[in-house]
DNA sequence: TGTACATCAGTGAACGCGCGTTCACTGATGTAC
DNA sequence: TGTACATCAGTGAACGCGCGTTCACTGATGTAC
């Protein structure tokens, strides 16, 4: 079944006033994470069904984005930011270095969880669609991954982790990514509380790589 | 860039004998593998892109599958089989029993690695696309998931580790798939030797999850 | 205060594309007599 | 051994679809005089 774009009166958007052109691109970039979130499909996302949306014509689109994946990444850095934010806080609700450690994988989950459509875009797209400067530069500079290597660095100077910071990061990370993205993809699974098996897993790789 | 099809001679099938209709089906199966791996791109495998590699044309497909979805579901159950046979292999590797579950999982990471598209489709995929029978009785049924969960039974018996073997058998599996999936979606971050970082991960969560 | 005009935010219609799928058919092959 | 015929493995051409994108345009808005 497909979707039939604008074919009732879809609520004609008022023209911006001169000089404000780029409020369009910020209701653009809304549009595309209400649809994200509304229909849980990325393929939904087509340049004619955000158009709509917006209550505008296609081409507009162009007016503020080059094409569509500049329109996607767009919605992807806002994403990276708030994923940093959730895990940041979370992370100051312990003293506990490690505790602190365990909390921010949880919350990590909890937040891919919460934004499937927006997490399966920025971890577990097509390798080709992403840009270059989305894949290292973002990636690896990202603030969330740069907190959670602080984080590691100062368990590990203190003799509460063993290893390298950079593996035992890229460790922890793939660790959480596993369950998140199993969550999303397999959702008719059958789980057992979400709660419980992510607190289990976050245990396990922390602890796990806590001197014996 | 799009290819084009059947624009040199593709090498036309000989026709099979009366009675033998039945080769074209596994020639299919065969050619959607070889399409998965060479382009990489499980966008690349479309009906006609299959048609094309066997030497036929499009309609022959539906002689053997009712669509697409069943074609590619086809190549799936062929996968599953292969991921099991490899994890129990490497299970056999070692008679401690945490050391061969850390065993089977660097075994599981190396076939998603060595099979990125077939892995995909199998654990990575829209769940939408995934037909009925293939969630939840299928996976959880598979034989992959069912070996690792005998395996983890043993260890808890035996007191090696500790918990509901299936929390941990899932949080085993989410772990591993977790570098399995990163590493497939994201090949072009800077990795440090998969090798070293699969052991890391598996010891932690093994070894996490024993009790201390 | 009034008017000509440049600018800017958008529009409308169309493009070419590749896709999954359908449908009426063809021609080689085996079988019954 | 020869022939009519049913069967079966495939073909060829076309369908309707939705997509991203382009291009020439329009009409409201602000500004200079």
């Amino acid at each position: 079944m497909t979707v039939k774009h604008g074919t009732d009166a879809s609520p004609r958007r008022q023209r911006a006033r001169r000089g404000q052109g780029d409020k369009l691109r910020g209701q653009i970039i809304e549009a595309v994470e209400r649809l994200l979130i509304e229909t849980g499909d990325e393929q939904a996302v087509t340049i004619r069904a955000v158009a709509d949306a917006v209550g505008v014509t296609p081409p507009s689109v162009y007016l503020h984005f080059a094409d569509k994946d500049e329109m996607l990444f767009a919605v992807c850095e806002r994403n990276f930011a708030e994923l940093d934010r959730a895990t940041q806080e979370a992370a100051a609700g312990s003293e506990d270095p490690l505790e602190s450690l365990a909390l921010r994988g949880r919350a990590y989950i909890r937040f891919g969880v919460e934004h499937p459509e927006q997490y399966r875009i920025l971890f577990m797209g097509k390798p080709s669609r992403t840009p270059e400067a989305f894949g290292i530069e973002r990636l690896g500079n990202a603030a969330a991954f740069g907190h959670l290597l602080e984080h590691v660095s100062r368990c590990v100077e203190t003799g509460l982790i063993q290893g390298d910071p950079i593996h035992v990061s890229l460790v922890l990370w793939a660790g959480v990514h596993g369950l998140t993205s199993l969550l999303i993809s397999k959702p008719e699974f059958p789980w057992p509380e979400i709660d419980v098996i992510a607190d289990r897993l976050c245990r396990a790789l922390v602890y796990g790589m806590a001197p014996r």
